[in-house]
DNA sequence: TTGAACCCATAGATTTACTTTATAGTTTTG
DNA sequence: CAAAACTATAAAGTAAATCTATGGGTTCAA
């Protein structure tokens, strides 16, 4: 016995109308068509479901019992329809995503609600974490989409990068201030916030002054550069920071900032890169997101030059 | 979109197996038809379910998740299909069954009894009402099988009838025990066990008397005929029963009985019908009881003549 | 009671969906 | 590097479902 779905759907149909008649006219066939597809079920599977009275169909008890599981079947089957509509739509599915600090503040936040705005069904997770666990969590498939500082490259991860230049902060009132471009001399002797020892940026920095022969003067140590800024607003220090932290602060504080930020030569960069799981297929919502990430990150970029 | 049963088999099992080629195998069909009806499903739903990564396929997740639904509805239509077959094998069913006192002892039970040997998922109904209760039950559809005292014909209930003709019981010891036939005239002035006044025995009875000239002596008066046997047991009385009565006796008591079962003349006639509701179809399993229970009817009746 | 308007079943032609065979391009494997 | 996997596509064939046409039966109302 080999139940099909325009079997079953044309037995309910039959049933709620009472005729093969109607049935046809509700589905949209012929009455010959269903009369015959009534009749192959029935030596399918064996038994009559109607018996034929005076030229009309009545349903037997059988066919009331078989009616309510093929309603069942049916019922399952358009959910499964609207299922995959929807997945289709991107109205439905699931997105992990993992990113390190600097980006978790305002970037990944803003871009992924910007994504998710109509579209309730969708499952959601976003993690701030290290950028080293962030690495480890895609190159072990646990998440969809990983954004954090680069690494060296791994077979198990697909990765698209960003050199985003870090960008010199400074009190608004400081008379480099008027200056288009800072370097490590006019910075000479002066405090600096700076992250810790082993971060790329404060390696690329020292080096910077060490070259340039200027001294390099670090009164703050931190973690992050967000709350460097603060320290910069109070007229502390100056720091050299991520694009992101940048975003953030300008995002938080709007217009009435005590900061201003300046390109910094020689140029520090912060490498960025988006990551994804290499062998396994990306979902439809996954690969969305991606490329909004992708562009977002591009046009970060380019307004940091 | 419209998903088809053959698409849903399909897709299952190309995940489980994870190669169109093994699907195919596994199915009993060509690779090209199992790519081909992926393909087709793919464009039907609108977005990929697998990659096609270096001539394999490799499975997204949407393509997991849809895995979950498409079983589903599989599992439901493969039950669907056994319940059916099932149906169709009279293994499963509903069958509700009414009839009258009399036959309630043993006929009926044992009859449904052997009708169920092996039939274990049949949900059966079996209850004892008088005769008047279970024409009502049967012409208000409430059963599905009635076995009672005939009553008027009606439109509304379809039934067979059996003329069973009572038997007169006599002490084991009893000199009309050697006698091939019983009349009134043999009985004249004896204690007898009758039913209630209104029973058509009870009519019948006073009226073969009243036409032989002989007295009627009415010593009890009982519900059932069933109990009257021990009275005659003990030689109390004699009584003339309906053929249900002296089946469910000899049934009870095997042969070490100490009742002797006779032919009466003028035949006292019990009217049995086998009733079903009329302006519904039977059900396959109703219909194979009531032509058992026919013929069993009519061997009870063939061995009282 | 007769005709119109329903109903359902069947037959033959046609269309559609699916399958197979045949073939070619890849990738993996020994 | 050849053999043996794998998948995709095209063309041809097949099976299933459909339609049109038709006929027989029932119901209802004129």
């Amino acid at each position: 016995m080999n139940l099909s779905f325009r079997q079953l759907q044309t037995f309910v149909e039959v049933m709620r109308t009472g005729s093969v008649s109607e049935a046809g006219r509700s589905l949209g066939r012929t009455q010959p068509a269903i009369s015959a597809m009534i009749t192959n079920l029935e030596n399918e599977i064996g038994f009559l479901l109607f018996e034929r009275e005076r030229g009309r169909l009545v349903a037997k008890p059988e066919a009331h019992y078989f009616m309510e599981e093929a309603e069942h079947v049916l019922d399952r089957l358009t959910q499964s329809s609207r299922t995959l509509r929807e997945i289709g739509n991107l109205e439905k599915g699931r997105l992990r995503i993992a990113c390190n600090p600097a980006s978790s503040n305002f970037f990944m936040p803003q871009l992924l609600a910007e994504f998710l705005k109509g579209k309730p069904k969708i499952e959601a997770s976003l993690m701030m974490r290290s950028s080293r666990i962030v690495t480890d969590w895609i190159a072990s498939q646990q998440y969809d989409i990983g954004f954090a500082e680069s690494s060296e490259p791994r077979s198990t991860i697909l990765s698209e990068d960003f050199a985003l230049p870090c960008i010199c902060a400074l009190p608004k009132n400081d008379p480099l201030a008027l200056k288009p471009v800072i370097t490590p001399h006019d910075l000479d002797g002066r405090s600096a916030a700076l992250l810790y020892e082993e971060h790329t940026t404060t390696i690329q920095t020292r080096k910077a002054f060490q070259d340039s022969g200027a001294r390099l003067v670090k009164r703050f140590e931190l973690q992050t550069f967000l709350p460097s800024l603060h320290l910069v607003e109070g007229g502390l220090c100056y720091t050299i920071c991520d694009g992101f932290t940048v975003h953030s602060y300008e995002q938080s504080m709007g217009s009435q900032s005590n900061v201003v930020f300046k390109p910094f030569e020689p140029r520090i960069t912060l490498n960025m890169s988006l990551m994804t799981p290499a062998h396994r297929p990306k979902s439809i919502i996954a690969e969305m997101f991606t490329a909004k990430l992708s562009s977002a990150a591009s046009a970060l970029l380019k307004r940091l030059d």
